[in-house]
DNA sequence: GCCCTAGCGCTTTTT
DNA sequence: GCGCTAGGGC
């Protein structure tokens, strides 16, 4: 038996660097591997598993065989007896992406890697180390992870509580402006006013403030504490944050492009060399930096430095701290899969690395071993139309193989149809459906897919949607446990309460509320001290009463009884699983077999508070990967996955790429979709199949829309235009599809579009990288994203240019661009024009460049304006 | 307190 | 087209 380094207890004891790890994997790997792990990979692959010390930054490609080179430079840096498994940090994103870490390195080194403790998510790391200081975030080391469902309920009190209408200031946009904030490193008290007062006149601020204090009270975390709670206690409390950085020897990141702000911080304050104190709270948003960095600049809108009036503030987005030395961190990532930028990813913390991390060693990987030829270049020759971008040139030694193919339908079912067909026949040619994978931009496109398949007879799996504690009755279940494990736990208790009905409604939960408000107590003690009064008709006071007796019961039969026994018990007890079991809906068998699952999953943890702590942040959907089926997903979900064939249908503007991510995010929005779109693509082993319709179905009405302008910036050479089986779709003569499309024979295999000379200009001004050094401090303030703004998009041929690339406009330019460059109609009511298809009509409504015109013959469509000129 | 219905608004991606 | 919510009826 081998033990392993207590995982969990941080000891301020000093290990040796070069100790060996006697009898641990270490050993083993060394022993049993030798150099052989080493030997398959290229010099590229090499040079990233074997530069062990200093920043590496390994710029992977797609398909270039990322998570091999991380996991064999564990491997090796464990065989070199660098370190001990539990003196390596190594996180993910997903818990997708940990496990099959875990899987390699176990297949690696010959046995399951129980020893490697500090492998995982983001999520679950931070997770870890707040649980460990927990009373340092004023919470109890059980708190309660909460999810979106709970964060939105409990400021949806918080704003009743204020008299905010709750119409015009929707819970959930509040939700997700804390996220942002907290995504950005930003504790209540510094996040600039400005962006503060947006919501519910001014006080958006002040309820972030109220949020925090409520959790606190809750015992409960969001996602977004689970680090930024960390990030504060390490600023607090150097001494902690020098044992974590003594702890861990090496650093590895895998996604790097992912990270946000306050993931950044967080990595960055564990990466510093743990000797030099000095930095352990670092400088933020210091002076000395952005004087230097404002001389740095290239642009006098970089000197517009916003200082806060907080003390000791987080640096908002683009504000550095002053380098320190830092030890050996490893980064994987590829700017160009960065598709997280809506939620908070900060693609600039790939782009700058070498500024952040200085002495960095860069590596690129750019041999693929994925897709053959064609599609590579269909995928390189698409994603080179984008401007800030490190640059990489993926090569194939593969074939060619078979062209792309984007193949025009009338509408979105025929595109099922046609889709359908399609797979039929690579069935029938003997291949697997496990290779076969349907990638979506947004998953209501999933639908039409499912219904098609069913028709078929077609066996499928949808990947992503609702995770399995999303669901209503595992959160259901979950609340229960909750109140029994925690019982301040007032969202788990208002949750159930009245589940099963009990007769205790919004009145008395109301009442709750205000006993316990006023006498500072949980919901649940409020409860209990309701039943003695006689406040409530005897009705509701008797459900009351056995509900908080039975809630005493289960805690007392808790230190008796199996987690799982007592979790049936309290299902059983409660009345819940009844619940169900006389519920006469479709979905009610499938939900008690989720129970079940519930209940059995719990056994893979040694107790209810185990499981709890880890069941929001590691639990997912069963996969059931094991039967052959097609694949059904989203580009999002797709990445990190590959397939022999890959179907990507809905290529139109508006759908991919998104309109609102247009209306949104502006040209940092479009790059993002075409990153998607690269990542759609290179998800393909063998075959692609682009797909766009001519009409789709959306908010449930057909419009008409126009293929994707991403067709246009794929290369002829590589591509094959497919004859839709409705043969309909390209319009024959007049279908403005065709006359798009034709004009990329123009552009042709030479490689001469506007986007990829502009793409090609970039690299050859700075080889991407080093012109400028990018010195912005780009804070966020809103002056400065004005004047970065202004002076950016005033400066057209420099636009985009990797140098003068900053924070700011990446996250807030998006709005102005809109607004600016908005596309406003040149068109106005009523006007008399002329459709290519649909013919002479008149406008009746403007939405931007979306106009709704009555044609006199075809009936009302929406149209782009482009589409139609004046008659 | 509960249930049903009509009407409204919203529709991307998710650790 | 759908899901949620508010409001009315029981």
């Amino acid at each position: 038996m081998i033990r392993m380094t207590e995982p969990s207890k941080i000891t301020s004891q000093n290990v040796p660097d070069h100790q060996p790890a006697a009898g641990g994997i270490a050993a083993r790997a060394r022993a049993s591997v030798g150099p052989k792990y080493l030997s398959g990979l290229n010099p590229e692959q090499r040079e990233a598993v074997e530069t062990l010390d200093g920043p590496v930054l390994v710029l992977a490609g797609a398909g270039t065989g990322k998570t091999r080179v991380l996991t064999t430079r564990i491997a090796h840096i464990l065989s070199q007896g660098r370190a001990r498994p539990a003196e390596i940090l190594s996180v993910t994103f997903t818990n997708k992406a940990a496990r099959e870490m875990k899987h390699r390195l176990g297949q690696m080194l010959g046995h399951a890697v129980e020893g490697m403790p500090w492998l995982g998510t983001f999520h679950s790391i931070g997770g870890r180390i707040l649980r460990t200081h927990a009373e340092l975030a004023q919470l109890k080391s059980n708190f309660t992870v909460l999810d979106t469902d709970d964060q939105v309920r409990l400021l949806k009190q918080l704003l009743q509580a204020e008299n905010i209408d709750d119409k015009r200031w929707p819970a959930r946009m509040l939700a997700g402006l804390i996220d942002g904030w907290k995504n950005r490193g930003l504790m209540p008290s510094q996040v600039p006013s400005g962006e503060a007062a947006v919501f519910g006149n001014g006080k958006g601020g002040k309820l972030y403030a109220s949020y925090q204090e409520r959790l606190k009270i809750l015992n409960a975390a969001d996602f977004g504490d689970l680090l930024l709670e960390d990030i504060r206690i390490f600023r607090e409390h150097p001494d902690i944050l020098r044992q974590y950085q003594q702890r861990f020897k090496f650093i590895l990141v895998d996604e790097y492009q992912d990270t946000n702000v306050a993931q950044y911080l967080w990595l960055r304050l564990l990466s510093q060399a743990p000797s030099s104190p000095s930095f352990a709270s670092p400088r933020l948003r210091g002076e000395a930096d952005a004087q230097s960095a404002a001389g740095e600049g290239d642009s006098p809108s970089t000197a517009l430095v916003e200082t806060p009036p907080h003390p000791n503030p987080l640096p908002a987005s683009g504000a550095r701290e002053q380098t320190p030395p830092t030890k050996n961190i490893c980064c994987v990532g590829d700017d160009d899969q960065s598709i997280y930028g809506w939620r908070g990813a900060e693609v600039d913390n790939i782009l700058r690395f070498d500024h952040d991390f200085p002495g960095a060693k860069v590596i690129r990987l750019e041999r693929n071993y994925r897709s053959t030829g064609h599609i590579l270049a269909a995928a390189s020759h698409l994603i080179a139309h984008n401007e800030g971008r490190l640059g990489k040139t993926l090569r194939t030694e593969d074939q060619d193989g078979e062209k792309v193919t984007v193949t025009g339908s009338w509408d979105s079912e025929e595109e099922a149809r046609g889709i359908g067909e399609e797979i039929e026949q690579i069935q029938r040619k003997g291949e697997k459906l496990n290779e076969i994978a349907i990638l979506v931009r947004a998953s209501y496109q999933m639908r039409e897919f499912e219904d098609r398949f069913v028709t078929l007879g077609l066996p499928y799996r949808v990947i992503g949607g609702p995770r399995f504690y999303e669901r209503a009755e595992i959160r259901d279940a979950l609340a229960y446990l909750r109140v029994i494990n925690s019982p301040a736990d007032d969202l788990a208790f208002e949750r159930i309460v009245n589940v099963p009905k009990r007769g205790l409604g919004d009145a008395t939960v109301q009442m709750l509320h205000d006993h316990a408000r006023k006498r500072r107590i949980p919901l649940f003690e409020a409860a209990r001290a309701v039943v003695e009064t006689d406040e409530l008709k005897p009705k509701a006071r008797g459900s009351l009463r056995e509900v908080v007796a039975q809630f005493d019961r289960w805690r007392a039969q808790r230190e008796v009884t199996a987690h799982t026994d007592l979790a049936q018990i309290v299902l059983d007890e409660s009345g819940y699983t009844e619940m169900w079991q006389k519920d006469r809906s479709a979905d009610a068998a499938g939900r008690l077999e989720n129970l079940k699952e519930l209940v059995r999953s719990m056994e893979e943890f040694e107790n209810l508070q185990g499981f709890l702590e880890h069941i929001s942040l590691v639990m997912d959907r069963d996969s059931g990967a094991d039967e052959d089926a097609v694949s059904l997903m989203t580009l999002h979900s797709a990445k990190g996955l590959e397939f022999d064939n890959v179907f990507l249908p809905g290529w139109e503007e508006g759908l991919f790429p998104s309109q609102r991510t247009l209306d949104e995010q502006g040209r940092a929005g479009l790059e993002e979709e075409r990153r998607l779109g690269h990542v759609g693509l290179t998800r393909a082993r063998r075959r692609a199949m682009i797909y766009f319709a001519t009409n789709r179905r959306i908010h449930g009405t057909w419009s008409t829309t126009i293929p994707s302008r991403f067709l246009d910036e794929l290369p002829a050479a590589n591509v094959e235009i497919t004859e839709s089986k409705g043969g309909s779709a390209w319009g024959g003569t007049g279908g403005y599809g065709a006359s798009r499309f034709d004009d990329m024979e123009a552009f042709g295999s030479t490689y001469s579009t506007p986007g990829w000379q502009r793409a090609q200009a970039n690299r050859n001004r700075g080889g991407g990288r080093n012109g400028g050094g990018g010195g912005s401090v780009g804070s966020g303030g809103f002056e400065e994203q004005a004047a970065t703004f202004s002076s950016s998009s005033s400066s057209g041929p420099d636009f985009g240019s990797f140098s003068s690339r900053r924070r700011g406009p990446l996250t807030i330019e998006g709005e102005l661009v809109a607004k600016s460059t908005g596309t406003t109609s040149e068109f106005s009511l009523s006007d008399r024009v002329f459709h290519q298809k649909f013919g002479y009509g008149r406008v009746t409504k403007i939405d931007g460049n979306k106009l709704t015109i009555a044609f006199d013959k075809a009936g009302e469509k929406k149209v782009v304006d482009s589409f139609v000129q004046r008659a």
